[in-house]
DNA sequence: AATTTTTCCGAGACCGTTCCCGGGAACGGG
DNA sequence: CCCGTTCCCGGGAACGGTCTCGGAAAAATT
């Protein structure tokens, strides 16, 4: 329309400094004025980047997860980059499918927490033979060679254990999730090294392994206060169940936490509004997400950089469920 | 590799018919074995086309809004087409922001829940020029010419209403969100409606607009504690609000629901689990998004399509924080 | 005035696919 | 034996941009 060539119209839109400041406005112009959007398909064709990481999660109505893709999306906003969510609903197939769709789309760089099925890692190698970034966050693999960002486990499990033994807890039943994943088996080990530690027997029955979904906690509290010797504390695996439990053993007739002390995991809102006020464990999705992203950006920005391991500090708050005096 | 020509590989991948068997067979070895992702890039660039839907809403931290895509993205599971989630984080610059992007991106179409901030609907409108479908859900504008699914706002404020009216209440708060969106001035004259019908005094005091943020809901709870009148009934914006207030009401010494009967919105499972059990609305997430996508869909393949309003039932749960006797 | 430098622009290859079109080989029927 | 079909396959334009390269005109230098 303006008799000029495409090199022209791709110079003045892209800000280049070798054109005419007149030639540039008629451009600027007219292209406003046809309401003109480049086609990112085709410059990201051209370019061999899409400027877009790929996000792998569970699922984003766990408000952890959402909580750590705000992280994402606030650290890839500053980047300029855009992010690409996908859930794999906790299943093996679904996170090998995102996965595959992912590569396809050719995003410059990917972040994964793994579902509670998946158990191996080979759908992840072929990455890093690709030489696509890769970063694991919260859920991640022991083995695989790739950043990871975790949260202490062990240690805050281990801090969380020995605030319930000082409670005067003897019988102190743990909830966590399945035995494959690094993050259970970091959490419950801290858990043990702590009764161990303390001289408190540690017996399995009060070892709980759930899963992350929440439609078994009726059924497991229920075994827990069936049990002989019924437990004096409980650690859950999330603020959630927690709540759950408390209301099912208050129906029951215990008091919390006198009969029973109760921990919960994450340190949702509502910790503060139920009743008794829940102790849980702060767990700063947020910061985890952004610290993912930041570290991918940095392999996306220089390629030969090595595997980061960050670990992000959570913390104990301490409120009414646990205070048994 | 093969001594084929690329237009073959091409109809192997795409499984095409005419093709020899074991041309095909050969090629298709030959791409898993050097683990070939086609390029979704190029894909799209070539079709016109990118089999995914665009969904800008403001916040995936907030559960409605997680469970809607959750709605969303099975619909399009179905179909066989991918989703691009954006955040406005209910900033209307934002919004428009990820609108640009969305286009750019050549999303086949889009789906919208529009930010608190969001007052006008200009940016919207050249999509339609564009021919780019567009649903809003929930969050919608009442003039723009596009279709919508939302919940029947109007019914079940003024049942919500009734029922506290129906349990004795006289002064019954009402808490809503900002009075430009359509949503909050239909559950008002829902709610006002109520009122009138059964000759309860109208009181503009007893109205608070408030964000959908949370940060203030302990202000103006302690402005409706102090009012000359205390209200003997609180309809909330939203459960974790309604929790919320609760929980600095009983710190007030006041008995929920005897002194102030509470009436949440969500209905989120936590409702279940508290103290009183919390009476709410069930707003039926899932589906709106399931039908949101279900209609853009729809268009996607048929172009010419009118556009569909739909209204989706939500229900009044009670529970025991709304049981005056 | 001649030469060099700078400024600005156009031509065309290229990114990785799809798809139309055309054509050769094999096959079948008369 | 000839001709029409059917079956496969290759060539090459196209999608919408970017980017390198080269060159003309204008400006600056000698």
């Amino acid at each position: 329309m303006l008799g000029i060539s495409k090199s022209t119209v791709s110079r003045a839109l892209a800000g280049r400094s070798d054109i005419h400041p007149e030639t540039k406005r008629k451009i600027l112009d007219l292209a406003s004025q046809l309401q003109y959007e480049p086609n990112t398909l085709a410059i990201n064709l051209k370019q061999q980047k899409t400027n877009t990481i790929g996000v792998i999660v569970p699922e984003t109505i766990n408000r952890f997860f959402a909580r750590a893709i705000g992280g994402i999306q606030k650290q890839a906003d500053m980047a300029g980059m855009n992010v690409m969510i996908c859930q794999s609903n906790e299943s093996y197939i679904a996170e090998k499918k995102n996965l595959h769709s992912l590569v396809s789309s050719r995003v410059d760089g990917i972040i994964v927490s793994i579902s509670t099925e998946t158990d191996r890692s080979d759908h992840f190698v072929s990455l890093t033979e690709k030489g696509i970034p890769l970063v694991f966050f919260d859920r991640v693999f022991e083995d695989i060679v790739a950043s990871q960002v975790v949260t202490n486990n062990y240690e805050i499990a281990m801090e969380g254990t020995e605030h319930l033994i000082k409670q005067g807890c003897k019988r102190i039943a743990f909830v966590t999730g399945p035995e494959h994943l690094f993050n259970s088996r970091s959490r419950l080990s801290g858990y043990l090294d702590a009764l161990r530690k303390h001289n408190v027997q540690v017996k399995d029955s009060y070892i709980v392994h759930s899963h992350y979904r929440s439609d078994k906690v009726e059924e497991y509290t229920r075994y827990l206060l069936n049990l002989p010797q019924r437990p004096d504390a409980i650690f859950a695996i999330n603020d959630y169940a927690a709540l759950e439990m408390i209301h099912i053993m208050k129906k029951s007739g215990l008091r919390i936490p006198q009969d029973v002390a109760v921990l919960g995991f994450n340190n949702e809102n509502l910790c503060r509004f139920v009743e008794p006020s829940l102790s849980s464990i702060d767990h700063p999705a947020h910061d985890i997400g952004a610290s993912a992203a930041e570290i991918l950006i940095n392999h996306i920005r220089h390629q030969d950089l090595k595997p980061e391991k960050r670990v992000i500090k959570s913390n104990l708050i301490i409120r009414e469920s646990t205070e048994v005096k």
